[in-house]
DNA sequence: TTGTAGGCGTTATCAA
DNA sequence: TTGATAACGCCTACAA
């Protein structure tokens, strides 16, 4: 049977007040007091209902975590960090898969509200949800990470998607690429928009006209990534390189060329996104973006308890925390790689 | 303002227990009541405070779930099994990484008792855990996933690790290695026990004797096989196959041999376990156990539910659900592979 | 069919 | 310094 408080004072030999007092840290209760009750609840192993106690307080010390693919290691090594951070400060973290679904993502916040969740970190799949930005308006701290929202004002923690995107279609013209291809995430996330900004704006700068037929949509997953490789492999006309923009996408890419029997980075150069430790490892090792997704979960979290603890409900305005992907240089895109001590080329 | 069924009462023009009863499922109301109630909840948006019913019903429809590590995609692909069905019926999940470590899982245990899980779904970190005992006792419906813990009366869904070392390291006697080494999980929890059992059995089985100097254990983390690895290229008799009690594990060990330019499987073959996509993309392309990692989780939270929902507080016996590993023949031991056409050997 | 009222296990006010 | 007692928001036995 579940111990409760009447249990411990009626133990210790005092009123549920006492006892309520001496096991919490509020109001008076004489030292000798204090010390029967904890005796007693550790005596009768006395656990609290936490359900109880959020009744009165409203805080249930949970966060709620909406993301689109826990089976995806970029957003694994963010949820790791947000978990880590959580668990320091006695948070605990409520999961969610929204499989990048608007209705399932509206459904779940609903229940989370049900909850009453003390915060939300939310990386959002579109740029429309009624529901989020009423919860928002309400007071409700949240997070958006690795997608941005117009228009919803709060901490938003992302990647420099356009800059992530150029740089890498910049490192395969300066290879000498003209026709490059672009297997995309959903478009209607900001890193699918901005990734293909980033794109463009890489060719633009580089006099290279922007062709329709190179563009594919993947939709962050491994099956649409492997129909896309596929069209844009046989092509009459295929491009020679292409830029693909996560890491999941990349093994469906990887798998096809492959199965074709077309040369990376012979005949296909490409560059990716994310960079998971497997990255290093396949043939050829992939050139890619490095998000610093450990810190972006770090650094959502810490806000995110910040801000429920002050819990001003002044008006937030937008704050951006924006970090910057880097582009590791390995052997899918065929750039010479250079030894750093000698300067000779190694590959 | 977060709205109340006394709020849903008063637009009605009900009493509260009508606004109640028009809501849920219980008691008599007149369909027209009904349709009162429900369209005052509508138009104030109503959203019911789960916390309060939770209070009353000792019901929160939320699953705990103890894992080690959220990114090993080997337990991820199993949280998103989970994920889906306890979705499908309505139940939420706390996720917890324990970190394979003990204290922390005692404590996330204690959290989540007081916060009043309908039951949970734990890859144990030991064999010694008195206080999940205590919940188990306590009539917590609990599953053990992937670990299995003696003494422990409840369903444990896991994997023949015995079988699938065995096999594995078969493979490698199977194709001349004598010398074989083993980088393996942490031997407290059942899968290391098992694997490295297995692991005997295949060497006794062949006349082989154990060398305790070709046992290494990585703890199942990157780091440690690294340096186990490592360890074992520079014996002055280093085996000539190693075999990889996990996915993690295998990056470190591949990314060992590569720093050091030992050839797979040349001169050194080496048969992991787990399967994740990027196995079949690496150099060379792993030989491993494929786990049912996803149709666990499936299986797991449906049992848990079933559980959950009959709640009959009988004495459970103990209840084992197997599955058997697979082991998938690849590059990376050297065996011949056969186009199943022509029988030739492609490799 | 509807409404009143008590209780789930806490916290916290207020009087003693 | 302590202890009744009233919430928190919901469910439900019981009376009307």
């Amino acid at each position: 049977m579940r111990k409760t408080l009447k249990d411990v004072a009626r133990e210790a030999g005092v009123s549920i007040t006492v006892a309520s007092r001496g096991l919490g840290s509020y109001g008076y209760v004489s030292r000798e007091s204090r010390e029967k009750v904890l005796r007693a609840a550790k005596k009768i192993g006395y656990q609290p209902d936490q359900i109880a106690k959020s009744l009165k307080t409203q805080q249930t010390y949970t966060i709620g975590l909406l993301i689109s693919d826990i089976t995806n290691i970029w957003f694994t090594t963010m949820v790791r960090a947000i978990e880590d951070v959580a668990e320091q400060n006695g948070y605990n973290l409520i999961l969610c898969n929204t499989d990048e679904n608007q209705e399932k993502e509206t459904r779940y916040l609903k229940v989370l509200y049900g909850k009453k969740i003390d915060g939300l970190i939310i990386a959002a799949t579109g740029e429309k949800s009624p529901y989020l930005k009423k919860l928002i308006r309400g007071g409700l701290p949240v997070i958006l990470i690795d997608r941005k929202l117009k228009g919803f004002h709060t901490t938003q923690v992302t990647v420099d998607n356009e800059f992530g995107a150029c740089e890498a279609v910049k490192h395969l013209i300066d290879l000498g690429h003209k026709r490059i291809g672009v297997i995309n995430g959903h478009p209607r996330t900001t890193p699918g928009k901005e990734r293909f900004e980033g794109y463009k704006r890489a060719l633009a700068e580089n006099n290279i006209s922007l062709n329709p037929a190179l563009v594919k949509y993947g939709d962050f997953r491994i099956e649409k990534a492997r129909k896309a490789s596929q069209e844009l492999i046989k092509m009459k006309n295929p491009p020679t390189a292409i830029f693909v923009a996560n890491n999941v996408m990349v093994m469906g890419t990887y798998q096809v060329l492959k199965e074709n029997n077309v040369r990376i980075p012979e005949e296909m150069a490409i560059v990716g996104f994310d960079d998971p430790e497997w990255a290093s490892l396949i043939e050829p090792s992939l050139t890619t973006l490095r998000q610093p997704s450990h810190s972006i979960g770090t650094m959502a979290c810490q806000v995110l308890l910040q801000r429920i603890r002050k819990n001003e409900r002044k008006r937030l305005q937008d704050e951006e925390i924006v970090l910057r992907p880097k582009l590791i240089i390995r052997k899918s895109c065929g750039a010479k790689i250079f030894d750093s001590v000698s300067q000779k080329a190694i590959v």
